[in-house]
DNA sequence: CTCATTTTTGAGAGTTCTCTCATTTATGGA
DNA sequence: TCCATAAATGAGAGAACTCTCAAAAATGAG
């Protein structure tokens, strides 16, 4: 699924524009899995991708054009891979603690994501607002069949949201660990309003693998 | 309780050097508010306390120490007057509900000090613990009153602390609003345990004012 | 292979801050 | 009030970046 350099990979056959502006993308990905989005340089991107400094600006604009580039392709995948892993998963709980689990081990495992994911919820407006979007879809789901007791608004997927992200952020800096990805999975079952036992039993219940 | 220039109304009879240093620190706390703790400048600082920007280095080291410093003050004078305001109070759950609401209040409707506090929580490893340490104290009252049913550990703090932090960062961005600051202290109480009935209930019963 | 076109290059101009320090100014105890 | 000491001042050196552009190099269609 995931790797080093996922953008770059792609782009073998493509003409050297696009060559060019992938292999930045993965630098800036790997730039602000080092540094921080905050932190990130302009010339620490092109100097990781063995780029002249020049050649940024034939790509783009500014940092924040890259940056959000970036983040959204890394959205993007991030949810391709989740849904796919969900095509046949109905009940919206088992999809919650599925999609949870898998994005927070994702955020971890390949840490440049997490940054990039915690970065966006950030300061990028637009991307955060597609990743809470995400999220709705399967609350919504939880509320059709009558699973989850919640009024599903911006704040509640701002919580939501906060929780996740602390999470990744806690897991990114202490490593990685499952106990507390399950207990993730569980308070936001709580939040949806299940009981302490019964966030348990589910979570136990449709944790992947 | 709350004012514009905190710390300089209290250091009237002050010796000089201390009188600047609270200048100094009731201006950085302003200057976060309008730009963040990010793009705070040292030249914000002194320019926004009528002084020269070489004065800033007979006080301080660099912008962390005075961070930090600033931080500090604002999050012990608000430990302060929720303390005080809850000396009477034994319940755990009716302290929680007060010193969400406190808290949160004061933050958004002295958005100075809800910047500030924001800011420590992402960026001072320092300060953010005294607030977990803070937040730590009324949930183990909880455990011990056999009320909560938590594992109050450092990933719990974080992720109550997260939710706290959401609830304080869009209220300041969309103005202040009581409803959101009731779900907020509902969605704590969940986390503790609680039904939703429950947790609206306690909400209800315990709100101060 | 050729060569018009596209892309890269990197030196440097411009900007924005931080931090220093010799000098000026203010403070407050005697 | 006086004046030794403490504090404030602000010009400028230096560091760290961003962004530009004329020149050099690479690309890929024919």
């Amino acid at each position: 699924m995931s790797s080093q350099a996922l953008f770059r990979d792609r782009s073998k056959g493509l003409p050297k524009r696009d060559r060019t502006r992938l292999a930045l993308i993965d630098s800036t990905v790997e730039v602000i899995a080092q540094k921080g989005m905050d932190l990130a340089k302009i010339s620490d991107i092109t100097e990781h991708a063995g780029l002249a400094n020049g050649t940024f600006y034939n790509h783009f604009a500014d940092k924040d054009e890259i940056l959000t580039e970036a983040a959204q392709r890394i959205a993007v995948e991030m949810a391709r891979e989740i849904d796919n892993e969900m095509r046949t998963v109905d009940s919206a709980v088992a999809r919650m603690v599925t999609a949870t689990t898998r994005a927070i081990r994702m955020a971890v495992s390949e840490s440049a994501w997490g940054a990039v994911i915690i970065g966006a919820l950030q300061h990028l407006p637009s991307v955060r607002g597609d990743i809470l979007q995400f999220l709705k879809a399967d609350l919504q789901r939880g509320i059709d069949q009558d699973l989850f007791d919640i009024e599903l608004d911006e704040f509640f997927l701002d919580q939501i949201a906060s929780l996740l992200a602390a999470s990744i952020r806690t897991q990114i800096d202490t490593g990685p660990d499952p106990v507390k990805t399950a207990r993730t999975c569980e308070n936001i079952l709580r939040l949806c309003g299940f009981t302490r036992a019964k966030a348990q039993k589910a979570v136990a219940a449709h944790t992947p693998e």
